[in-house]
DNA sequence: AATATTCCCGTTTTT
DNA sequence: CGGGAATATT
């Protein structure tokens, strides 16, 4: 280790408040950073490991993990940047999990080629289970399944201990399901997202050598966003650290939104008497937003009864104030927030430096279309959308069968992908006689014995099964090399180069996923297929998130925790929108939590360096029907927070707030428009309605050009003509 | 067997 | 609205 000289090390502490200044002196023992949200914990935490490294340890024997790959990848290039050496183990829980496992499998019982199921393979298996234990999707939905599999992995319960406790009618069922499940995953060598957790958990509580060994390795572990740790992650941090002790946790209560998915924000709340003589550090000036900014999102989290108090100051410029925008619907709000958007572009402001805000992924589609319309670059969080698009999915399954022919799941993905013939029955029979011999479905594809047996499919199979044959050797390249020999010899890049569609090009995806795996080998270059499978299943939707500037960024709030902008627009702050709630037919009451809405409300505003924006919309379409909304009472909260809100708030002004409609048109005989209706507007050309929605004051068209454009207006204001069939021709 | 079409359903957030 | 499954068509 190399030492280093007492004024490096006095360069760690340079420019840091006193708090932040213990938080990165402290060695041995457990820390908790309280950090409030802008308060430079980042800067701590990067500063106390090159600490660590440069006093009483070694890069080596430290563990970061952190919430995101991205969040990964900056802490490793920030410490990098300090020059402490390198070393230090960085990643996500899951990334991290995934790999001990592999190493160590067969102490903990996986194999060693093992495929990372997703949400969509999850659901896959779950309606197999769901024959197989002869349920019909009547009162089981699969995602209702998914859901209850997913909570009971989450507290750590097996199949087996879900079984044995008290169950209802449904659970019982659902237990059955569960079980099958994971026989069928254990059959099919996969790995979900909860398994990487729990395996590795009750792997390292039975396997002391293990656990001991690992601790050894980490003696100063830190975990990031302490607050969104569920039952599983505690454990793990926990036997890591149960000798040593070295834990530092760091993270805000105010800024937990993971509820839903398991996290225990009492992990975070009793880690004090968890780790008993804990030093605790409480960083709450905020460096990154201006006041006004603060004072609205402290007057917001106020609203939470179940809270530990904190007080958040800054010693930035008041700013300006923070703006409610009350639009008419979604529309509305997207034309008014990319005018205004555009507007900060002209005057200087960088692209990238403005972020777009919601609640859920779909109201994203508006802002989208509003920002094509301004010609604005704007870039979306959604790595993982990509990684479920059909293309893409094809193509990692043929991997994920050529590096485990268990994978049954990714097998009939693929066996008839491109279409070469094998149909259902003689999928059918397949998978009959594995069955029938109790062997997988792989082990049949060269079996001229078993092949003969299936009729005129049989030799299509055979020749299916020639491909993987030939294609097995691709597994021993780099995963950049193996992708392109995959998809030129599979034949998907025939079947979808000549997919005429423009807007989304299929080929043009399967480019961008080679250029990826390279872009990873680059990083790697040790990497195989394997890792590059995992680390693909393992992305996260703000993994893809650029930094370059050139593009405003839109994404949901939880991908925005954690990241922080000069000027934030957070939308669609609407009654069980932003406080979302599900229509309330729901019986398992696990939703609803007003308090963690808020906090993830808290967490959009608190991004925010210099202007936050709040906008709502009157008329709101969601899933194809526009409803009135109601304000979201997380703004009549801040009322008093010194918000500036639009004219028609304030009192009467004498003004008349009634609107003219339709400047000089007449007024219009709605029963005049229906579907397939043609019509005539000023820059389009002739069009057709193909849809009608009756909003309450205002009626909404979709209309369809001739020159192939689809829009969509309100008839009262658009400058729609109706056009008589004898003018047509 | 493959492709085109219709219809029906779920309704967040994500590793 | 949009994806997936069921159904119709070639």
């Amino acid at each position: 280790m190399q030492k280093r000289s007492d004024s490096a090390i006095d360069q760690l502490f340079a420019d840091l408040s006193d708090p932040q200044r213990e938080a990165v002196a402290h060695t041995d023992g457990p820390l908790l950073i309280l950090a409030g949200p802008g308060s430079g914990k980042t800067r701590v935490i990067t500063r106390r490991a090159a600490h660590l490294a440069c006093t009483v340890t070694e890069p080596r024997h430290i563990l970061a993990i952190t919430f995101t790959n991205k969040a990964a990848k900056e802490m490793r290039e920030r410490i990098d940047a300090l020059s402490v050496g390198e070393g230090m183990t960085v990643g996500t829980f899951h990334a991290l999990c995934a790999k001990l496992l592999r190493r160590h499998h067969e102490r903990a019982g996986v194999p060693m080629n093992f495929t990372i199921f997703d949400r969509d393979d999850r659901r896959n298996v779950i309606k197999t289970a769901l024959e197989r234990c002869n349920l019909s999707a009547d009162n089981l939905s699969p995602a209702s399944v998914d859901q209850e599999i997913g909570r009971a992995k989450n507290a750590m319960f097996s199949a087996a201990q879900y079984a044995a406790r008290n169950l209802d009618w449904r659970e019982r069922m659902i237990a059955r399901v569960y079980e099958c499940y994971e026989r069928l995953l254990a059959e099919m060598g996969g790995l979900d997202f909860d398994d990487l957790l729990m395996r590795t958990a009750l792997t390292l509580s039975r396997d002391d050598e293990l656990r001991a060994e690992l601790e050894n390795r980490y003696r100063y572990v830190l975990i990031d966003e302490y607050q969104d740790t569920n039952a599983a992650q505690y454990q793990i941090a926990r036997l890591l650290t149960q000798e040593h002790l070295n834990l530092c946790a760091t993270g805000d209560p105010d800024q937990s939104i993971y509820g839903w998915r398991g996290a225990d924000i009492g992990n975070i709340l009793s880690f004090e008497r968890d780790y008993a003589g804990a030093k605790v550090v409480r960083l709450e000036q905020n460096y990154r937003s201006t006041k006004r900014i603060l004072l609205a999102a402290d007057a917001l989290i106020a609203g939470n009864v179940m809270r530990k108090e904190k007080r958040l100051w800054t010693q930035n410029d008041e700013g300006p104030a923070v703006r409610v925008l009350e639009c008419e619907d979604g529309d509305d709000e997207a034309g008014q927030i990319a005018e205004e958007i555009a507007d900060r572009i002209r005057e200087g402001v960088a692209p990238g430096d403005i972020a777009v805000f919601y609640r859920v992924n779909s109201l994203s589609r508006v802002i989208e279309e509003a920002f094509l319309r301004h010609g604005l670059a704007y870039q979306i969080a959604r790595g993982v959308e990509f990684y479920n698009r059909k293309e893409i999915k094809d193509v990692l399954a043929y991997l994920r069968v050529l590096v485990n022919p268990s994978d049954e799941v990714s097998l009939v993905r693929i066996i008839n992908t491109p279409p070469r013939g094998i149909g259902a029955t003689t999928n059918e029979r397949l998978r009959d006689r594995a069955a029938a011999r109790g062997v997988r479905i792989f082990d049949l594809l060269l079996d001229d014995e078993a092949i003969l047996s299936l009729g005129r499919g049989g030799q299509k199979v055979r020749e299916f099964g020639g491909l993987l044959r030939q294609l097995a050797p691709a597994l021993e390249l780099p995963p950049g090399q193996a992708l392109e020999t995959v998809i030129s010899h599979s034949g998907l890049r025939a079947l979808y180069h000549e997919t005429r569609e423009a807007d989304d090009a299929p080929s043009a995806n399967l480019d961008e996923l080679i250029s990826a795996a390279s872009d990873f080998q680059q990083d790697q270059p040790e990497a195989t297929v394997i890792d590059w499978l995992e680390h693909s299943a393992l992305v996260s939707d703000v993994d893809a998130v650029r930094g370059d500037g050139g593009a405003v960024t839109l994404m949901t709030l939880h991908s925005a925790k954690g990241l922080e902008f000069a000027h934030v627009y957070l939308i669609g702050l609407e009654d069980g929108l932003l406080p979302f709630r599900r229509a309330e037919q729901s019986w398992n009451s696990n939703g609803g939590d007003d308090e963690e809405e808020r906090r993830l409300c808290f967490v959009g505003m608190t991004r925010a360096k210099k202007s936050l924006t709040l906008s709502r919309a009157r008329y709101r379409m969601l899933r194809g029907v526009t409803q009135r909304t109601t304000r979201s009472p997380f703004l009549d909260e801040l009322r008093d927070a010194g918000l500036e809100w639009p004219e028609s708030e304030k009192a009467t002004k004498g003004r008349s707030t009634i609107v003219q409609p339709s400047m000089g048109h007449p007024p219009i005989d709605l029963a005049e428009w229906t579907i397939g209706t043609l019509v005539r507007h000023p820059q389009q050309g002739l069009g057709r309605i193909l849809s009608i929605h009756r909003g309450g004051r205002r009626t909404h068209v979709d209309v369809e050009f001739e020159n192939g454009s689809r829009k969509s207006w309100v008839v009262e204001f658009a400058d729609l003509r109706r056009v008589d069939f004898d003018e047509v021709g």
